[in-house]
DNA sequence: TAATATTGTTAGCCAAGGCTAAACTGTTTG
DNA sequence: CAAACAGTTTAGCCTTGGCTAACAATATTA
């Protein structure tokens, strides 16, 4: 027990701005970060299915198992999941590849890491946590943040 | 072995330093990804059970299902799962109460949640943006970028 | 105080994203 | 060329976190 005060000011500054905000603007926001998660997962695939075809030429699924540490069969339910959203082309037992929609939505997102990841960097994260924290920020950053971040690290650059 | 990639660099930029990461690694990504995931939640919950604790004096479902956009059946089972967790009491029909422990993560949350809130202000995001995504970066941010986003935010204010 | 409105709970449904075990396919190698 | 191995898929299970509908308890008010 670090304080006997049992109510007052135990969490808040209370800086005035810091209040509940209203109960409309509130409910937006949770449902904001439920629709990111919808996606997130979506994403990352498609990310990653792109990075191993860019840098590798092919993309199995159990590099993606191995890179993703999740089971072979986990990553086969996804991509017919992915195939469903006709974002992947897949032929049994071959390796995949992306339609347009699943390259456009790979290159949208590998873009998003990049600029969150540099960012990081330019703030004087160390490079591991970098990627710690941009994997996971990468599906909740507004492109309005987006573009701050993105003029932030070039004007560190130029430095 | 089949190296069916007739016109290369339709992706990549290739940054040299942007390769793939190795696998350990990598998996470890995606693996403090889905754990984060996994308290998220919880952690949204209790710490906004603690706001309305603070700024209203009790917290009831009904108040908890309207600011989350979500039914009341849900709040109700996730109330069951944090006592289960004992990071509340509640008596059926009363008003909610955080446990010890509850109170503990709630302020641990609000802190977390307001350093990247007023960091993002401090970058020169819009408040209304910068709350929604607030809400979503939270849980994904560690504590050395916290203090990162702390320190920068601190000096900003002195200018 | 009785009727009504609000709030909370329970039951039962669904989809997502994990898992293991078992079956199947394709490749390598003795 | 057959056997063994590696990779893939399928089946079936589990937990979470949503939902609606029906019911129960409390609060409000006529």
């Amino acid at each position: 027990m670090t304080d006997s005060n049992p109510n007052a000011s135990l969490t808040a500054p209370s800086i005035p701005g810091d209040a509940l905000p209203p109960v409309e603007q509130h409910a937006q926001q949770y449902a904001t970060v439920r629709n990111a998660h919808e996606t997130e997962l979506i994403e990352d695939y498609v990310e990653l299915i792109g990075d191993l075809l860019a840098h590798r030429g092919e993309a199995r699924a159990a590099d993606i198992a191995n890179r993703m540490a999740v089971s072979q069969a986990t990553v086969s339910k996804m991509i017919r999941r992915l195939n469903e959203l006709e974002l992947v082309t897949s032929k049994p037992y071959r390796s995949l590849f992306l339609t347009e929609a699943g390259q456009k939505m790979a290159e949208t997102s590998r873009a998003r890491h990049d600029i969150v990841l540099h960012f990081l960097r330019a703030l004087g994260v160390r490079d591991a946590t970098a990627r710690i924290d941009a994997e996971g920020m990468e599906h909740h950053v507004s492109d309005e943040t987006l573009a701050i971040m993105q003029r932030f690290t070039e004007q560190q650059q130029n430095n």
